[in-house]
DNA sequence: GTGGTCTAGACCACT
DNA sequence: GTGGTCTAGACCACG
């Protein structure tokens, strides 16, 4: 898994972790039940402060998405939380269509797009 | 138009009233061309400040949804920035299906919920 | 002499008007000594508010442009105040050259902008 | 770098800290890469308010010529948005030959002040 | 220590 | 009556 941070982003360090870390367990990069680095080796590789890493792993925790051991912090087996993830989901799409609605882009155009992002994901859709 | 601010929402308030303000003009509850309140009265009616609209306003401006005339604030008529446009979808598309990856929701549920949002905008899909 | 006013524009009506009515005389529409329409006539054809108007004709009476005679106002026959000029032109030059080198256009690029904007202006450079 | 500001001029406080930073980064003073002092020391240096330091900053963000990252403002490697400066500039040139030729000076004149204008900058003509 | 958000309230420019 | 500018001061998020 490579992770890379931009220190000249307005984007919190901590939500470009988040991010970065949940591309890497959607393209297989980051398989299930893995550990993940820890915090201090993390911090360490990508020179940024231990506190930092410690919020983007607990807020993963706090979404379902990792488990915090003994030993460390890894990615969970399975998926959980359907009513959260099926609200947070549907505001993501509602924000999604007023785009399109907004600006007039055609309903054929997002189709393509999703299905160009799926393959880059490696995934089907 | 009616626009309900949360004032406890994470989420800080001025960006509430643009997400509000674009779905107002997608449901065609606010028209091209036409005038929006002006930034005192929506602070009353809302009961926050002034500069709080003022800077909603003014990044709508920026993203070219409003114009600035002498006597307020209005509707742009046409659409325009397509590259930028494009390139916002996009990224959206993106956020959107890694949650959905990450949490192995069938693509099929999504298409299911982009209709009903399509109809819940009064829109084709 | 056409002059056109963009009500929709964060530019204040009455510097709209400014620039059209020097434009005009630059490209000779509006000839040295010749009368200005009237103030109630052109805030009718354009619809403005007279007091606009006359803001407009009076700051430019300040600036040396225009007089101000028994029968209106007329386009002065000949150039004056040569050192509050020279103070505005000078200041003008080093806002556009600060642009220019901020953003490093070539000033071979800006010497041919000047020529077209001359001959645009049906004027020699 | 050294910032004046006119609290009596009709320049917005705002504006003549753009065009002094601008100035600032041409004459190298202020370099490619490095951090703007933070909004609140130059707000207590300058005897303004943070707000206003603020305004300034972001709008020279939205031009490009800073970057808002986590530690605070720095300004941008490089150059960008060809098309839009090119408007700008040219806009400049019109307003400027406009003024030239109402007022009838020489384009001598002109073209020596932009000689003086440059050297004073420090930048080849 | 950085910037971000928000409030309350003042004075000015434009029409 | 519209928005624009500016101030003073508070509380929060990030690292």
């Amino acid at each position: 898994m490579l992770i890379e941070i931009e220190a000249s982003s307005p984007v919190p360090i901590y939500t470009q972790l988040i991010n970065q870390i949940k591309k890497a367990i959607v393209k297989g990069e980051l398989k299930r039940g893995e550990m993940l680095p820890s915090v201090r080796v993390l911090a360490g590789d990508l020179g940024v402060n231990m506190h930092t890493i410690n919020k983007a792993y607990n807020l993963m925790v706090d979404e379902g998405i990792l488990l915090k051991s003994q030993r460390g912090y890894l990615v969970t087996e399975s998926k959980q939380r359907p009513e959260e993830v099926e609200e947070q989901l549907k505001e993501k799409i509602e924000e999604l269509l007023i785009e399109v609605y907004l600006h007039e882009v055609s309903s054929e155009h997002i189709k393509e797009w999703m299905q160009d992002t799926a393959s880059q994901l490696e995934k089907e859709w």
